[in-house]
Formats: C-alpha cells, structure tokens, sequence
DNA sequence: GGATCAAAATGACAAAATGTCAATAAACCC
DNA sequence: GGGTTTATTGACATTTTGTCATTTTGATCC
C-alpha cells in the first residue's frame, strides 16, 4: 500500500505556503470573515480558494502542461480527491484561473481609465496600464491569454478571456465614435479583436526581444491610433 | 495477451485511405519515383511520409487533444513504435505538421504576390490568398496558428509558423517603405508582428460569426493600410 | 542464391497522467 | 448525542504516452 502523500505534517506547511499570498483572508484562519459564511459552506469555499490560489501559483510558475492536478492539491494542503469535487476537469480549473485573472485585469484597467481620455491617451493609457499589470503580476497576463484550443474537445463553451478583453476595447472604441474622434463608420467589434490579437502578438515579441517598454508602447499606440482616428 | 491492433487485415485498408490523398505518389507504389531514392532510406521516407499524412489528417478533423498517437500511426497504417521511430514524441509530430503547413501557405502566398502590388492591393491580395488558402484546406491555418505554448515544458526552440509568417509581412513591409508607400519610419518589425496577431484574432473572430469574407477583408485591409500608409 | 550484417519496424510492456468512488470525517439539526 | 447530510480523502482504475527487446526487411558479399 502506497500511501498517497498529503502527509499530515507536510499538510499544514504546504497550506500556510498559499496563505501567506493572502491578504484579507488571513483573518480568516480565525475562523471569521468571508462574509460571515461558515460552517460547511464556508469549509467548501476555504478549499475552493486555496486550490485556486495553488492553482495561479503553479500554471504560473511551470505552465499548464508541467503542472498535476495531484500538484495543486498538494500545494493547497488538500486531498487529491478534492481537486475533483471543485473542477471538472484539469481544463475546468485552468479556465477558472484565466477568468480570475481576466476579472482582475478588467477591474484593474477600468480603474486606470476612470477619465474619459481622448483616443490617443485612453490607448497609451490602456497599454501602460497592461504593462503595469503583466510587472505586478508576473506570468499572468501570458497564462491568461493562451490558447486552449488545443486542449479541448471542441468548444469550451465558455467565455474566454481574449472575447472578455475585446468587448472592452469595443466600448471604448464606441466611446470614442461618439466623442467624434475615432472613425464614424468603424467597424468597433472587428477592431476590438484586431486590436487584442495585435497586442497578443506584439506583446510575445516585445517580451521576447525584450523590448524597451516605451518603445514598444509609442509604437502599438501610433499604428492603433492611425488606423482608427478620424 | 491483448494485441495492439493493426491488424494485417486493416492495414492496408488505412493505408490506401491515407494514400488516396496523395497524389504524384502512387507511382511510389510501384517502388520508383521519390527522387529515385530506393531500399532501405526510401523505406524510411516512406513511413514518415505516411505518417505525415495521417498526422495531418487526424489534427485537423480531430484537433490536438482528441488525437492519440497511437490513431496517427494505425491511420499511416505503421506500427505504433514507428510512430516514435520519426518523431520524438506527440508534439514534435504536431510541429512538424504546422511546419509543413506553414511551407505549403508560404509558398502559396508568394505564388500570389508575384507582382509588385500596391499597398492596399497588396494587402488585399494577402488576405484574399489567405481566406483561398483556408477554403482549400479546412481547418489547416486554425490548427497551424494555434498557440503550443500550454503544451511545450518551457520553449520548443523550434520557429513557430506565426513567426514565420510574421516574417513574410516584415520583408513586404520593407518593400513597400522602399517605394515610398508606407510610413518612413515605421517599425517594419513590430508591424509585422502586430498584423499576424490582428490576423488571426480577427480570422477566428469573423470565421465563429460567419462574417461575410468581403466584408471581413475589407475591414481588415481598411484598418491596416490607414496605419500603414504614409 | 544464401549467409551475413545493418537499418527499420513492430507491438507487448512500462510509466506517467488523469479521473473515480467507496469509505470516512466534519458539520448540522432535532 | 445520535441520525442525517455534505465535504473530504486517498487507494484504485482508466487512459494516454512512451520504451525496448525482438523480428522483419533490404543491402552486400561470396
């Protein structure tokens, strides 16, 4: 009989490896907070959020395909068996990361466009806060915006994160169609897309050649803003 | 004892499947052609080219996941070792069907720019060349664009088909700022990858709307060459 | 033409990865 | 505090991937 790890004593230790990315929920150790949940919604939630936060720790730092599903329980102090319970499947988690950062990243852009900028400074502006975003929160953004169409048996059914983004960039473009400033007959859902796969891209390769930031910033901002003013 | 299949009886069955896709090569059958290669080493290419075929075949009706191995080497109508005789493992066979992939539309591609096209022509003509180059091959551009990256440990080191077709705008971006067309001091390189993202993010966007292809090529090309152009 | 050698192919087997479920523990309720 | 429900657990089962000893095939030499 092989026992299956999630030793006891590694337990504890691999769980207050998680918690100590935590901010607010520390508190919660003390058996509070979480909105006043407890008992055994509160324990089900506690396992959900430690498996996610194992899990953004570990597609992060080794990428998806290095990563177990045995991994992240263990990493999150739970038993293997849980991971199932709160995920369908190996993808289902990965797609719940994504769409936690992907919420993030919104608010955080949102939050950096709380003026209403003209089109050249809303982009540059958009842009820098993408950047800020990606240095806070190293490997993120990249995990975020992979591909997984190569991992599921055809469509997820889901929203990804790239489709989220876009619908921003679409608003902000009408935005700008209506302060006059952007292309009165814009196609701003073709372009949204345009604009997100073009930032995928040149975002890979700026990263890869290790770009100068400001560079590669004025540049994505001069092209965009060329094609889309009036 | 289970026995693994490939059954004499079905193996020639799914070679001959593989082999009506073939065209030139049935004279192969006969034991000639192949560049007058024979024996042993055309025995080998043989094999790989079978295998190839099949590979293709399977990922673009089946997509990456839903693909075993073991289907690719029973649809080439080889045994499964032979499998891992030519290939290093799944996904050095799935890159080197995005790499014969990424050849064939390069080669197709310069085939319909040999004439010194005007920006906007030019980038018309691309674009039109790559919708042609789709409807031929179903699925192909989807399965060859696709993003390895959540399958690779760490870089494949190899050159990714993306990159190469990047490398195509960039030397048309070139000719085009020699001629006085587009931007002086553009950045032919950033551009170039940027295109490619917007490409295929908008490519995937307008294929899952059903976007009318006119429509979708002359939206692209109207947002690219307003950036472009001088 | 058959004995010999080298390259290629094969498929049973092994390892790794993913997913399941009967047994157990914790919380809840009367 | 015992009966019930709900969450957790890890041994086990399944699926997928990869290996390697053995066999087959074709070239070479006599």
């Amino acid at each position: 009989m092989i026992t299956e790890e999630t030793g006891s004593g590694t337990r504890e230790a691999a769980e207050a490896a998680v918690l100590e990315n935590e901010e607010a929920e520390i508190a919660s150790a003390a058996g509070k907070a979480e909105g006043g949940v407890t008992g055994a919604v509160r324990r089900k939630l506690e396992s959900r959020r430690k498996l996610m936060a194992a899990a953004r720790k570990l597609f992060v730092e080794r990428g998806y395909h290095e990563t177990r599903p045995q991994d992240i329980s263990r990493e999150a102090g739970v038993g293997h068996g849980t991971f199932y319970l709160h995920f369908e499947d190996k993808l289902d988690c990965f797609l719940a990361f994504t769409e936690q950062a992907a919420e993030e990243l919104e608010v955080f852009l949102e939050a950096h466009l709380a003026g209403a900028n003209s089109l050249e400074d809303g982009i540059r502006e958009i842009l820098l806060a993408i950047f800020e975003y990606s240095d806070a929160n190293p490997g993120v953004l990249a995990a975020t915006l992979t591909d997984v169409s190569v991992l599921s048996k055809g469509d997820t059914g889901r929203k990804m994160p790239a489709d989220r983004w876009a619908e921003s960039w679409i608003k902000a473009l009408e935005h700008w169609k209506a302060t006059g400033e952007a292309l009165a007959d814009l196609d701003s859902r073709l372009a949204g897309y345009l604009i997100v796969g073009a930032i995928k891209q040149g975002g890979a390769y700026g990263f890869r050649q290790k770009l100068d930031r400001d560079t590669l910033i004025d540049g994505m901002t001069r092209l965009f803003v060329r094609a889309l003013k009036k």
